[in-house]
DNA sequence: CGACGAGTTGAATGACGTCAAACACAGTGG
DNA sequence: CCACTGTGTTTGACGTCATTCAACTCGTCG
């Protein structure tokens, strides 16, 4: 995994390139709390709401979920299951960085989407014996959880409440995909770059029309997201900014006119 | 509904066009039957399995998903709900066939995925109190159903095995999601094109390498499923034939190479 | 026959990808 | 301090694929 090996080696410097960032990896402290020891540990009360949603989950719940969860740990670029892979449990990871995407024939892995812990990579499989669509990867060590389903589906018996929780994520990800696939459908990559600008606007404290967007990830994988070539996403940069939409230094983008950009999204 | 207006007119003349088949509704008997009187009737358990997948619902489900099952007719090219109304309810249509999509500009309508009943119109938005994500149609006159949130919440509470199955549908919906966004991420056109066909293919009784695919739809309808323009299509099956993989008559192709098209399905 | 809508075909345009070179920066070792 | 390397990004030239626009065919319907 060369490609993310420099994560490790910039803690130190990241203080230094404040303004001018020129590295993803301004990980807020304590997001880089090293996964050692205890790293295959149980999902706490909040993992478990984060993952499954409101209303909070009892203590009954809690434990009976805690029961049926077998933890895992995945080193830094490590697969946490493979493209056809079959799926007999639902997984999760509780603490770290991975993706969603597929190898490509020259030994890289293309991103298709981005999980933050606690998130799921792969709720939906499981129930229909369904192999894994995608390939799952580690981009930090890793902390994942799987959920037998034969267990699961014992405990909705029991648990009603349970299963509403499960229904809501997956409505949650039918509804994120189904505007995932609408908008590389219809929209091209200039409307598609700024929609994902503007679902990570962060308006600021004078004006709410002008504020930042911190990029977290390589480029590339921004890209990759967007189903573009890095290219591609480095001429819309410029061209937004020649546009007085945005300026961008580093991997923190200056948006200037976020009408604009919303206007761009939608006109796809 | 100009369009298709032509569906209504042609039960004559189909037996006319057998084998040069110009027209895509070589519908078969029994599939056009009349909703006339009863059309807002409920569904039957044959509709409800199909909707709810494996295994099949006892007799007290059934009657408890038809108490609270709000049934609706629509005419040929009515809207069942619109761009970005609010979902109260799960919608499914019972019979007949429905569109989800987007309007165009030109007040034409942009077929994202064809629903052919019984099959969920939306059954994820209103679990997370969200906006339909598209806009429905019925394509033929439509008998539809709607569950109200609330009441399938309140069910599941006494049923765990409907929300078993809530859960398999949601799962499958996830799955043909996420396969169609890989697709439309990685593949191109003729590899999209070429795994439509794959998927509709239906082998020959002396050869399993070659055979039929009906094209139920308008070309264009295709088309627009695929992503790509009608122009594109025409193209495509012209430069597929050209390579030997199959011979197009209408609204029949005569598959000759199953392999070559699987091929090219996946080489995108 | 004339109008219309579906489909096809060709030429022109444009959007995006590919390839190659250059640049910026971090880390390394002199 | 300074080359030197490795990785990531930017830029430009160029090619390809798919859309756009416009003509044309075919069949249906009035």
């Amino acid at each position: 995994m060369g490609t993310m090996q420099f994560a490790e080696s910039r803690q130190d410097g990241a203080a230094i390139l404040a303004e001018r960032a020129l590295h993803p990896l301004d990980a807020p402290p304590g997001a880089r709390r090293a996964l050692r020891g205890a790293e295959a540990s149980l999902p706490d009360a909040r993992a478990w709401n984060e993952l499954l949603g409101a209303p909070a989950l009892g203590a009954q719940e809690l434990s009976a979920l805690n029961a049926i969860a077998r933890p895992r740990f995945v080193p830094q670029g490590g697969v946490v299951f493979a493209l056809h892979e079959a799926a007999r449990a639902l997984v999760f990871v509780r603490e770290g960085d991975a993706a969603l995407g597929c190898a490509t024939q020259d030994g890289t892995f293309r991103i298709e989407r981005p999980v933050h812990g606690p998130g799921w990579l792969d709720q939906s499989s499981a129930w229909i014996d369904a192999a894994h669509p995608v390939e799952a990867r580690a981009m930090s060590p890793l902390a994942v959880v799987e959920l037998p389903r034969e267990d699961v589906q014992a405990l909705m018996l029991t648990q009603p409440l349970l299963a509403r929780r499960l229904v809501t994520g997956l409505a949650r990800e039918v509804h994120a995909l189904a505007l995932c696939t609408h908008g590389l459908m219809h929209k091209d990559a200039p409307a598609r770059f700024a929609q994902w600008l503007v679902a990570r606007f962060q308006p600021s404290a004078e004006s709410s029309c002008c504020g930042i967007v911190k990029m977290g990830e390589r480029k590339r994988d921004i890209a990759s997201q967007l189903a573009i070539t890095p290219e591609t996403l480095s001429r819309l940069m410029r061209s937004f900014s020649r546009q007085g939409l945005l300026s961008v230094t580093g991997y923190t983008v200056h948006v200037a006119d976020v009408q604009g950009l919303r206007r761009i999204a939608e006109g796809g």
